[in-house]
DNA sequence: TCAGGACAGAACGCAACCGTATCGTCCCTA
DNA sequence: TAGGGACGATACGGTTGCGTTCTGTCCTGA
């Protein structure tokens, strides 16, 4: 026997109304990272995420217009979680509260998951390209540039210091380590991390340096 | 007028034989590559594969019995390619060296969006995320090694430097910049980058009092 | 109160692929 | 030189997903 010959109304359970309902939203929402972490943006199904929150496509397709348009809207919604300026007196410090917030937020597994993901897809994508571009603007490289101003304003950084250098020599070891050698990223790490950069910046100024180009 | 409505013997034109024949896997090989670069992982399939390369699927069932193995053997037979190690004769010129190989390797449009799918994937699918782990370690993360080991024998780099943070901080910044903020590596952006790699590793030990004096 | 509309569920036709099988051709090795 | 087998092509049934449409239920705002 098959699914099809069931009764239909025993099946039934909730129902709906005039408006869009928050929870349904919720669920859909919910759905969207298990699966994008699951199967990534390019194996993502409408059916699949509808099936996992469990309401019908249609739920789905009231809301948004296609799978690139929900995706794009539900990532950035989560993307917005600010992240606070660190703020600790001392460059070195500083950066290592930032790694510390950046190594938390890798360490979830969605994000870990979906942002390398959804980085692979930018590639192809330019609508996901922008969005995780400006994501990434609005959360983080802003903050990284106050960070550096208030070095400068204590003398502890030449006030040319290159702020996109900064930013690259903090995060990107990081994120390779997280995202690349899938090494685990330990407080000791950290630390020494934050050490390498700091001497790093301050460093990058040295000798023969200062071309400013 | 479909293709599917022409005559259908007029256009077989090859044949085969009793042994693979080289063109065919030379044909298939770069499809996969093709096919990676546009779709991705989770997107290829085998049917567009026979498809771009002009072959039936017959030929690459012959070949491999899954997409994965598929993949798997043509990106491992590609990762062999190794890096040179470099000898400059100072640790600053052997991470520019080292820096620019590795952003040649990167500013491949193929290998730019390749890599990152295929590490993203690999966080599903613990076979992928083998191949690239040994793909690395044979290709690069041995000549970082003797690269400090270069230095340590020099005197530029005390004895009990860190390699695998070295090796984080001279690619990490590199691939955050090609594959997350997608901005672009100029030979002066590797130059700051080789200078504050170098400046990282020198001052991760001790007070970052240096340069100067 | 009451009607508009969101709801879950089901089914639709269409398309893409899957992995396999079969065909006739013709190359390559023994 | 003989024949085994790789070759491209095609077809197969099955699966999955698409986006749409319909149904009957029942919530909710006016």
């Amino acid at each position: 026997m098959s699914d099809a010959e069931k009764p239909r109304q025993a099946r039934r359970a909730p129902a709906g109304a005039a408006v869009l309902q928050k929870d349904v939203t919720l669920a859909i929402q919910a759905a969207v990272f298990t699966e994008l972490a699951k199967h990534g943006y390019g194996r993502l199904s409408i059916e699949a995420v509808a099936r996992r929150a469990g309401v019908g496509k249609t739920a789905i397709y009231r809301r948004w217009s296609s799978k690139l348009q929900m995706v794009l809207e539900v990532v950035s919604a989560a993307a917005v979680k600010v992240m606070p300026v660190p703020d600790t007196g001392t460059l070195s410090g500083d950066i290592r509260e930032l790694l510390d917030a950046g190594a938390q937020a890798m360490r979830h597994p969605l994000a870990s998951q979906i942002v390398p993901d959804l980085l692979a897809e930018a590639s192809r994508n330019p609508d996901i390209a922008e969005t995780l571009e400006n994501a990434l603007r609005e959360t983080q490289q802003g903050v990284s540039a106050v960070m550096i101003k208030n070095a400068v304003e204590r003398g502890d950084l030449p006030a040319d210091t290159d702020a996109e250098l900064a930013f690259d020599m903090v995060f990107g070891p990081l994120y390779w380590r997280v995202a690349v050698t899938r090494s685990p990223v330990s407080n000791d790490y950290l630390d020494r991390l934050a050490e390498g950069a700091t001497a790093a910046l301050i460093g990058a100024h040295g000798p023969a340096a200062h071309s400013g180009g």
